[in-house]
DNA sequence: CTTCTGACTATGGCCAACCAAAGTCACCCG
DNA sequence: CGGGTGACTTTGGTTGGCCATAGTCAGAAG
């Protein structure tokens, strides 16, 4: 009996003459893969704005808050808008972007995990409900027929590229 | 029109005076929150086994990736299992355990933003599909009911403890 | 025109994660 | 019993992310 992996296919099922140079979850965490910009990233999907707001509730210095901050708009996850409060004079705030708000099933996804395998007894401190009809709410992997997917039925292949330039 | 957040409710909607002391996320980001962690995972789904294999797929030295999968092994995502192959000494091999295999849809949703957002022209780099019928696999966040729940109609709530102790 | 506040920037130091290169160690083979 | 090999360990050094403290700066408020 194989443990449960992904299926290797076409060129890569030679594992051995093969190495991931191109990887996208490599790309993902040279953008996100810092402690502090995921956790900057959690306060904006709770809808933090304000730059105290943020250094405080994630609970790092001023100095780190603003040079991620600064990456996380620079990268496009989220974008830098003046506002102004009555009286006030003007301010910026940082709001996510789409790509920002795209990253949410990841950090879900690791919510989820740590939920279920780190929380010991206590068990997850958050509950996530859709709003709409008070279901639990689960990050799933899928394929577009509608079924549920495990690691051991899901096949990988290099993908033709799409421009050959 | 408001951008698309979660819903806080309960003593969260009070977000000034609530900082997540006790987050699921944070507290993933303590196991696999370094980049040659995710990536060694990575290389467990795609179904590396040998201590070589590892540090040469992941492009590592060999000595963070021994460090690396102790922690891992410790961590409980890997199990440590003696093998021989005919006529050679007895070895070890990392295999995934239930909770590494747990892990596979938070990195196949980072590796999903990474394909929408870091490819550029290329594209993405690999094409996951059901092994089973065929169609393109996603990460996808759903409540119970089947409904596809975008983050503007995810609500979360502080979870009554489970045992009060 | 001074004070206060929110939003930063600057300085200095620590530690964790990484790299490169070399060494160790337990075999199995010839 | 000398070599080869896979699986590590060791050493030494660099970088990047983090912290704490202090300083700057623009513009209402008084």
């Amino acid at each position: 009996m194989e443990p449960e992996t992904l299926q290797l296919q076409g060129r890569l099922s030679d594992r051995g003459s093969w190495t991931a140079t191109r990887c996208s979850i490599d790309a993902a965490l040279g953008v996100v893969g810092t402690r502090s910009a995921l956790l900057l990233m959690r306060e904006a999907f709770y809808g933090t704005r304000r730059f105290d707001d943020f250094a405080h509730r994630v609970g790092i210095t001023e100095a780190v808050a603003a040079a991620r901050l600064k990456e996380l708009v620079d990268a496009g996850l989220l974008s830098r808008a003046p506002y102004r409060e009555p009286g006030q004079r003007t301010r910026y705030e940082y709001v996510l972007t789409e790509m920002g708000r795209d990253l949410a099933p990841a950090a879900l996804a690791l919510m989820q995990w740590g939920d279920s395998w780190l929380t010991g007894e206590a068990g997850p401190p958050l509950a996530l409900t859709h709003a709409g009809c008070g279901a639990p709410v689960a990050v799933e992997v899928r394929c577009a027929e509608g079924h549920e997917v495990p690691l051991g039925e899901t096949a990988v292949d290099v993908r033709r590229r799409v421009r050959p330039a």
